[in-house]
DNA sequence: TATGAATGAGTCTTCATTCAT
DNA sequence: CATGAATGAAGACTCATTCAT
């Protein structure tokens, strides 16, 4: 029994190894230049081995999309039992947004920043709908409502302003972290008043 | 004389050839899946030719790039020649930022939304700061600074501000281009809303 | 011993349900096109217990040809106790030939129409001669004897005649395995009409 | 313009190259196992250098077989016009037909033997219909008519007929090319035998 | 100037098979 | 007896690029 276990556990390590490798080099490189062979190269096993563990290349960029937007969306939900005033957290979520961006700016980038188009999803009809992506925004959409619905914002059309929320301070963190040789001003300064910004905006 | 002036006009004609093949294939089918074989079959030369005329893809895409910057930055200096208040010309310009964008997707892409270590361009990486597209930021700058000092604009921070802006805008623009399944509300819409949410949090 | 017996039966039960399974797949796919992977996949086995009880692939596909044939030629010998005519029986058993071929395409071609050289039989090659196919034939012989003899047909030179007659039922079950495209008139009718000229050709 | 020339005959002596390996290699070891690198590898040239002579192997196959039908139809066109007896005819082109087959083993193994199933043809709808292999079948077919016309033959149904007499020469051809070591009687023996077998019936 | 021929390296993926368990 | 993990070799095919002409 210990056996079946240990062999579990090194098959899951090896799949995270291939994850990590994969992330880093989407990251790296793009979509298209990373090829199974050059993961696994990097990983130092043969290229059959990465299809033991996932069917395709696409399946491998979908699986680190759904990881990061995971993580995500548990990070908001957390927040959210945090707080009882709904402007707050609105601005607590974005602010956690954003650094969620900056500490994990592989996860970042895959899942937010390169093309979902990059991986084709055939058939598979991967719908962003039903990822964990859907979920994380669906968070940012009733803090909207529920701020709305408290006053404490104009009566703005909700949809229309959750997108233009998570736009902006998608823009903020995608360019944080690519342009990351841009002379921006302090990172932290940035984010903040990019927020403020848009809130100020909404407010009645 | 006529002789030689004739092979250089036909020279450039062909140069023109291949960039305008090129930039429509780019745009419909994204950077690496764009071939020098395939520009050459649209344009019904052999390959061998376009190596007369530049020195790789990457030489090609990085002309396209600077073309459609240089159109940017220039579209931005004629708007602000045809305003007179500097909070409408900011308003215009992030509007013609966006459309810029939406209509050039890939060459967006390429140089704004995908890191730079990524981009295609040989040895150098495509330096974002060098490039026309620092002109384009440069007059989003100018206008802001233009709107704070007319009082036009609460006295914020200048530099802040206008990358702030800038990340804004870009956000929109690039999650309307990298995640278009996004059932997002009509594009025009969350521009302007976008914009709106924006620049209403600066007014005094 | 119980135990043994058990296993022993189910070793045998799953050895044939790993033929059934490749029989039907070499028909409807062909032997290039089986992998040992898919034969596990449909008896929902690894890979690596089919190994258990076959050296390798040709080894599966030998044993069913030997398997094909044997049920050929015990066909024609039934045939042959149940016609007390000799020509009946000699049209009948060309017409079971050509039956037999067209419901065991894949086979039939790989014993028959097939180079022994190309066969996949590793190290000897597919050898007709001694396999249960030159029973069958031997039956055909036999079965053209017999009509000489009794006066059923002309004095023809018996394995001449019986090679000629093979040759003829041969040449339309491979045309129709392998020329399936071909507009050929009905299968039955073409076969009879064959099988008639023939015949017709050897009566006295 | 001796360079031009020069030219294309290099590129027509590769392509017979190309042919001639393809084509013993087929007849070898069968369409599935023959691949693109081991056709290179048996002329010493690279890979890709064949894809710039033939779209795929599918059509080399087909260019085969057009080469060896359109051989066999011409054979049997320039026969005909050299005989005014009907039945003569047919039996001498009969004759012919397996005489090409015993001359051209590989040839013919290609365009009769191995299976157009094999080479799948996608998109390109190859149908035996349009070759030229049709065009050979079509020359026995009006032989077997003006035969029957003439009376001197039964009236029997020609489309029939000609697909059995093909049927029965493809049936002596195919053995003796492919089981060469079948202890046959003299192959001329054999062949005229089986020939006589199936006019014989078919006289009135 | 333009090109046809050629190639080596690379693409994703599947294969039959082995080995330790 | 059965298997999960792993692999080296091979499959068809495309790529950017070079070289002699």
């Amino acid at each position: 029994m210990g056996v079946q276990e240990r062999r579990a556990r090194d098959k899951e390590v090896l799949r995270q190894q291939i994850l990590d490798a994969a992330r880093q080099m989407f990251v790296e490189e793009g979509y298209e230049s990373v090829s199974m062979r050059k993961i696994a190269d990097r990983i130092e096993y043969s290229p059959t081995t990465i299809y033991l563990h996932f069917k395709d290349k696409a399946e491998i960029f979908h699986q680190l999309c759904e990881e990061a937007f995971g993580k995500l969306a548990h990070r908001l939900e957390t927040l959210r039992r945090r707080h009882d005033n709904p402007v707050d957290y609105l601005r607590e979520g974005l602010r956690a947004y954003a650094d969620f961006g900056l500490k994990n700016p592989n996860h970042y980038t895959v899942a937010f920043i390169l093309s979902p188009n990059a991986a084709p999803s055939d058939e598979d009809g991967y719908a962003f709908e039903d990822s964990l992506g859907a979920r994380a925004f669906a968070t940012l959409q009733s803090a909207v409502a529920a701020c709305v619905e408290a006053g404490a914002l104009r009566p703005v059309d909700v949809d229309t302003t959750a997108q233009g929320l998570w736009a902006g301070i998608h823009g903020v963190t995608s360019l944080l972290i690519v342009h990351c040789d841009f002379p921006f001003v302090a990172k932290n300064k940035l984010i903040d008043h990019t927020i403020d910004m848009m809130i100020q905006g909404l407010l009645p």
